[in-house]
DNA sequence: TATGAATGAGGATTCATTCAT
DNA sequence: GATGAATGAATCCTCATTCAT
């Protein structure tokens, strides 16, 4: 046991030290060699819990991404009807942005090498399916409710992502004059809208 | 100048060929040999028309997205009224997304340099001045006409360039089972719905 | 001594799975956590009972050469006279061509190690002089009964070692189309015309 | 032109250097360090002229065993009849094991890598195929005269370059001890004694 | 005895950049 | 303008060996 709660430790350490240089360096900009002085152990030690440097970061990104919904879900599902689970969605979302804008920045790293690595699209195909799925949800609950359409829920989920990506970016490339605040209240102004007078 | 006539080719080919091969490899994952061979030059040539490796990707990186109003400005002018310039303009970006997918990758590509190069954050942060700036002329239009008031168009233009943006990179990351067209669908009705029911 | 058992138990396994490793995969390409694999066992544990991998592999080279003569010494013996002694040792040597390819390969890994590695020159010096010294023995015995002279032995077990050695080795680099069986003939035809027509 | 003149001689330098390395510390032995040294020049260069370390050391066997036959074949023809040719290539041979014994060195070395470098098989199987057809064309020419008989030839070619493989191999592993001039000498004779008392 | 975590030197290879021609 | 030979630091990775448990 003490050896598995070991190596545990040990990954782990490693996987945060690497995400930090992924963070503070940029995906292609750190070495291994980085990554043991950050540790403070040897290169050779990574190797021993990793296969590659590739199938490090690509655990990296696992962990990272790994069960996204589970950040949401709760105070979602309390909510009593249709319209509010949409709203507190919302709130969500952008409190991560606000909150958790690490998230956002591994993400643009490993967006960056989608079509180069295999690896690294495999996973976040699955991200951004989940990231929809809940949304398709919180949709297939309202239809059950008889709030809204088939029709209505066609497409909202991608919307939705798309929307909460692309402010957290705009956020990320121009954090001075970019002002996320009224971007994210627009953003949960129109969806609300559109669901309130259909 | 004959002289500068050639510069201007030497240099546009080798942006070019730059370009090409962050599409093709990744900003990371070519060399100054690989552009060299695209070419059939020297590699001593590139360094005779750019200073270095950096120098040259925030060139292709300028040239990339110099302008990209341009694109969009003469078929919205001619619409009519707000609601069809609008309407309008969101087509276009579509279009881009359809049509221009390069250009997103490109800028995934970029979009994971911007926390750790400068001139690449300054450059991308005037990109997208200005590609909200464009959505900002046609709302202030629409205040001049009386159809909406400050309020509505504030934040506007970030959440149709997050949009936009967001969905062309969920398609990048999954071209096989994402649908475009539903996720462009929705992006546009929803927006129109928001202006049409104010 | 149960101690001294599993010691001897150890080592024998250790050093086979060596053995193995350098015939299946190359004197230097292989890793001592290789062979730990093959045993199931740590690296540390091979540690234990050696005190290097260089110790290991001299080790393997002992154990592999020691008492070459051994196979031979048997049927030899049986046979009423010289000619026949001859023509049988000359079969011994052929059969272990075609039977104990293994211990050529691996005769053949350390060679290449002998102008490098004192340790493995002595043993394969003393290996060489094992192998001729009994072809000796034969010849003294043929001088003994008064069928040879000492010129005509002179050289003739270094003849005998090269060309068995040489036939096994050019066999080993092409098993498709050297035809072993044809050089084997050749070989005992000439040694035993010239011992026959003395 | 002269490029390409100092292309070749580059390539000269470091297929050369690389041989006395070979030579000198043994095939695995050396660094791509040690040959830039040697050379006293980057290491990138060697890269510069071969794609890696395993492309230089199949070149260099390429050129060590490249024409076997041109040493020998100039004397041997001129001998007037068979009994001498064989006689003169004989002595050809054994010359080679006396005063070009790095040759063979060489040769152990790559021997030892035959059964896990499929490039080096391949060359070394050319290597003894040309050794084996020169003996062949004696062979031939003698029977063209009368001399022998088919069945006298069979395996004589394969008997011939075992033995001097295998007496300069004794020799190398034991430098001291082994007289090499009496296997030599024995070689010789019983071959001879072959052909004379068919 | 036995483990395997840990080390760190060493090796092959890449690549941006320079510069003599 | 144009070439490509040359550099050498930097990188990823391997592996023999040690040692605390």
């Amino acid at each position: 046991m003490a050896k598995n709660i070991l190596e545990e430790i040990r990954k782990d350490q490693i996987i945060n030290a690497t995400r930090k240089l992924i963070i503070d360096k940029g995906y292609g900009n750190f070495s291994m060699k980085d990554i043991a002085a950050e540790l403070d152990m040897s290169t050779g030690l990574i190797y021993h819990y990793f296969q590659s440097k590739d199938d490090l970061t690509v655990q990296v990104l696992k962990q990272s991404f790994r069960e996204p919904r589970q950040r949401y879900i709760d105070t979602t599902e309390a909510m009593p009807n249709f319209r509010d689970k949409i709203s507190n969605y919302i709130d969500n979302m952008h409190d991560v942005i606000r909150n958790n804008q690490e998230g956002y920045v591994v993400l643009l790293n490993y967006l960056g090498q989608v079509l180069y690595a295999q690896d690294v699209d495999r996973i976040l195909i699955k991200f951004f399916k989940n990231l929809r799925s809940f949304v398709d949800q919180l949709l297939e609950y309202g239809r059950e409710q008889g709030i809204i359409d088939k029709q209505t829920g066609e497409g909202m989920a991608e919307l939705l992502v798309a929307a909460s990506m692309g402010i957290a970016f705009q956020h990320i490339v121009d954090p001075e004059e970019f002002v996320l605040e009224k971007a994210l209240a627009k953003h949960k102004e129109v969806i609300l809208h559109y669901f309130d007078n259909l």
